[in-house]
DNA sequence: ATGTGC
């Protein structure tokens, strides 16, 4: 697609307080739904816009959602939510299937890792256990949790079942704080999965190195944090922060990573398969974007994709307990006796068979997090049934990131908020812009570590959105409440490493 | 995001 094409698209915009609505003119649908002001909304270029127009109006779409922080991405934007009670599509789930955020909340009081040597000493025990970077797996983990080909697959088709939690030593509680423990694929059913996997594995490159890689972050925004929590001091949150296990003044660790090597090549792998359908078919379409191939529910194709977008998902899965499980480890053995509980685990690349207006319908969201607040009927038999469940947001090492809350208003959103603050300078535009010196400093300054001989300056704070001003924008939309705010202590991130 | 080029 071209800008020129982008440019030509008319539409019209309605709006309505904090959040707004673009109706693209000629249609008769509902409107894209916009959270944000009118300052947020000028910030979407025209690509942004064209995908969110072209998502839209593709086939089967009853609803679009942009975000505050939508940017450009596969097909539709980063950014989005789209429902579709009657077609599936890989291009609003994106590349790396079920990207999440979790929470582990420490016994650990904040002056536990005060001292400089106890953090570098934790980076270390971290960094031996959950490395980071492309292609990079398992390192130093003992043998019983090595992950060859055999429960590569049975992580694969169950998630994370019971069965795999014994085997890779994760608390089996915690699937009770997971999002979707395990994902079940078309017909709701593990053996489908199994099968599915069986027929794509003669294809599939180096597959036992891609299951060795898990518990491992990966690179780009994917990171590892240790933080201090610190609960608002309103009732609500007080209230929320008990539910959800939170200790105020404790110390908790936030993880951002996804399915790697195996996501990547199962998403990829659909693209190329649903591609090649439409030029064998000629079918149009959406937007004359090759990204937005879809599938209708019920077809081959479409069994085809919610099978391996499960199996991915369910990598995903089991990749953040394993981590949260040998962070775990490596605070024992550091500081003897410390204890940890997996606050939540949230997706914020998925597509969910939810009810939307009373009939089942696929939520894509398409980095946006879900945001189901108390009473919903999901939440029903739940932790959080009452409280509604926790919403994870990463913000930034320096401003912090936040645990939030659902409010009625995220009916608006189809229960979603955005899944972080967004980037306000592209990669090479941080690159430009940003003195490396400076970014260094700037955790010198706020007594910050990181694992990294020198941060990457296309991740520093100063290359994403206000972060303050990110949860403004998600407050008075009333989508959702802030319950805690974490600040870093120590970061670990795919970068000039200083342990290599 | 990614077997960071199919």
């Amino acid at each position: 697609m071209t800008m020129t094409q982008a440019t030509e698209q008319k539409h019209e915009i309605i709006a309505n307080g904090e959040a707004t609505a673009i109706m693209p003119t000629g249609g008769k649908q509902k409107p894209i739904t916009v959270i944000g002001t009118e300052a947020i909304r000028n910030t979407f270029d025209d690509l942004c816009l064209q995908q969110a127009i072209n998502s839209r109006q593709a086939p089967g779409v009853t609803d679009l959602v942009l975000n505050p922080d939508a940017h450009c991405g596969y097909g539709a934007p980063v950014g989005c939510v789209m429902v579709s009670p009657s077609h599936v599509y890989p291009g609003p789930v994106g590349v790396d299937i079920k990207c999440s955020m979790s929470l582990l909340q420490t016994s650990l009081p904040a002056d536990a890792v005060d001292d400089k040597k106890v953090r570098r000493a934790l980076i270390k025990a971290i960094c031996d256990r959950t490395p980071t970077g492309a292609g990079r797996g398992q390192r130093n983990v003992p043998k019983s949790r090595h992950v060859d080909e055999a429960l590569g697959k049975r992580v694969l088709v169950e998630g994370a079942s019971r069965g795999v939690c014994e085997e890779l030593g994760i608390p089996a509680e915690w699937a009770n704080h997971c999002e979707d423990a395990s994902h079940v694929g078309h017909n709701d059913s593990t053996g489908s999965l199994a099968l599915r996997l069986e027929k794509l594995l003669p294809n599939m490159y180096k597959f036992a190195d891609k299951m060795s890689q898990l518990g491992s972050y990966g690179g780009g925004n994917h990171f590892g944090e240790c933080e201090v929590v610190q609960v608002g001091e309103d009732k609500r949150s007080r209230e929320a922060a008990e539910v959800f296990g939170l200790v105020d003044g404790g110390v908790a660790f936030l993880s951002h990573c996804g399915s790697r090597g195996i996501g990547h090549q199962l998403a990829t792998g659909q693209f190329k398969a649903l591609q090649n359908k439409f030029e064998q078919w000629d079918i149009p379409l959406p937007g004359q974007d090759k990204q937005l191939v879809y599938a209708p529910l019920g077809t081959a194709e479409a069994n085809a994709y919610l099978d391996d977008m499960a199996l991915g998902a369910n990598f995903a899965t089991v990749n953040h307990m394993l981590i949260n499980a040998l962070v775990l480890e490596a605070f024992q053995e550091v500081i003897p006796g410390t204890t940890g509980q997996l606050v939540y685990f949230i997706s914020h690349n998925i597509a969910r068979k939810e009810i939307v207006d009373n009939r089942p319908a696929w939520v894509h969201r398409k980095g946006a997090t879900r945001a189901f607040p108390g009473g919903h009927h999901a939440l029903k038999g739940t932790p959080f049934a009452k409280t509604g469940h926790p919403i994870l947001l990463p913000g930034n090492p320096q401003a912090g990131s936040a645990v939030m809350v659902a409010d009625e208003g995220a009916a608006l959103s189809c229960y979603s908020v955005n899944h972080g603050a967004g980037r306000q300078l592209g990669r090479k535009a941080a690159k430009r812009a940003l003195d490396q010196a400076e970014v260094d400093r700037s955790f010198d300054e706020t007594d910050i570590l990181t694992n990294c001989r020198s941060y990457p300056i296309d991740e520093a704070p100063a290359a994403y959105k206000d972060f303050d001003e990110v949860l403004h924008s998600v407050k008075s939309a009333g989508l959702a409440s802030e319950v805690a705010r974490l600040k870093a202590r120590f970061v670990i991130k795919d970068g000039d490493k200083a342990d290599d």
